[in-house]
DNA sequence: GTGATTTCTTAATCTACCTTAAGTTTTTTG
DNA sequence: CAAAAAACTTAAGGTAGATTAAGAAATCAC
């Protein structure tokens, strides 16, 4: 298993020795997931935090059949239902591989045995929780005042990495619109 | 001034001998606002994190002339513009009180010293921050598969100690829609 | 490779929410 | 306390985006 991108992610904030490196990597679980596979199902406990080494992972929120999605994680991005993680409640998430997936897994467990032993993962959960509340409040910003086709400009920008490889429908769930009315803003783009 | 508020707001999550009370609470400064003073204008530099004693703070983007609600603050709260505060940009947010508001401030610099000296404080934030993130994604999650007025319910109970207290201008801002709007989500809803 | 399924597009109709405006009530300020 | 400013309400007309539907294109599954 190849654990040079999750050390390097780390290493950005806080330095490692040997010893912390190996313990670290001694509580990862390393999981494969095949396109179309959930890595969590709504409903169930969320057990683990989940580094994405390659592929790409979806999270989605089903109301009723409907979908909005929550965020797209890819290589060297976390991801888990932080609230059910946390918290230990059931899932109100879901989250599922877009294509052929490898992860490590970090379970809540392990996250609170390296915790203790090795204090100075607090910084770097309290940089990696700072980020993500950041990038989550500059989302709410522009979800209240930006239209969708700014909204859908941003996105092309933030996940320029991937936004060829994910479907229309599913960029309109994280844009908060239908997949008609998505169509219709590329439409109005492409004709200028 | 009155440091119990703070020291149990932190104690609740880590714990601090007598040493670590006091050197976090000389690292803090107290400051007074009065109605529609300004904590924080945007375009300056947010150097502080602010702790509510008493009163209610609200953060608001201000695009062309149009506001949109990121937060209230009310006692026992943190509240800055967070990405401004860590980053150190000019501040995308405003911040002004509603009515008399006493605040503690913790500074950039003496987070850091704080953090360096005692790196329990890490924990602290670590929590502060998760906590925050999913509060933020949960509402994400509610603008997208909400309508206005159970957005409106769901206001309400969140922040039922103030609701009564705020004006519905203010309240449409944080729910993303028009105060006439709400007005009539109201009256539909008295009508009941 | 081919039929089945899913995605994308286009277009008509519909609705949640916005804009404008004018009147009323409440709050602020001197 | 009075005048001014701000907040709230109501209502008419407008628009961004939803819904429905149906055909075309792409992807999937055997």
């Amino acid at each position: 298993m190849n654990y040079d991108l999750i050390l390097f992610n780390i290493e950005k904030h806080i330095s490692l020795d040997e010893r912390e490196r190996n313990f670290f990597c001694s509580l990862l679980k390393e999981k494969q997931f095949s396109k179309k596979d959930f890595v969590l199902a709504g409903g169930q406990l969320c057990r683990n935090i989940s580094f994405v080494n390659t592929g790409i992972l979806r999270a989605f929120f089903n109301h009723d059949g409907k979908e909005s999605t929550i965020m797209f994680a890819m290589k060297d991005w976390w991801i888990t239902d932080m609230n059910c993680f946390i918290n230990r409640q059931p899932a109100m998430l879901n989250i599922v591989a877009l294509e052929e997936t490898e992860v490590l897994q970090l379970s809540k467990e392990n996250m609170d045995k390296l915790l203790l032993n090795f204090p100075k993962f607090e910084k770097f959960f309290r940089i990696i929780f700072q980020n993500a509340y950041v990038r989550e409040q500059l989302r709410t910003i522009q979800n209240l005042s930006l239209p969708a086709a700014e909204r859908y400009d941003n996105f092309c920008t933030k996940y320029e990495r991937i936004s060829q490889m994910i479907t229309q429908k599913q960029i309109a769930s994280y844009l908060g619109i239908t997949p008609e009315f998505l169509s219709s803003i590329r439409a109005k783009k492409a004709n200028l």
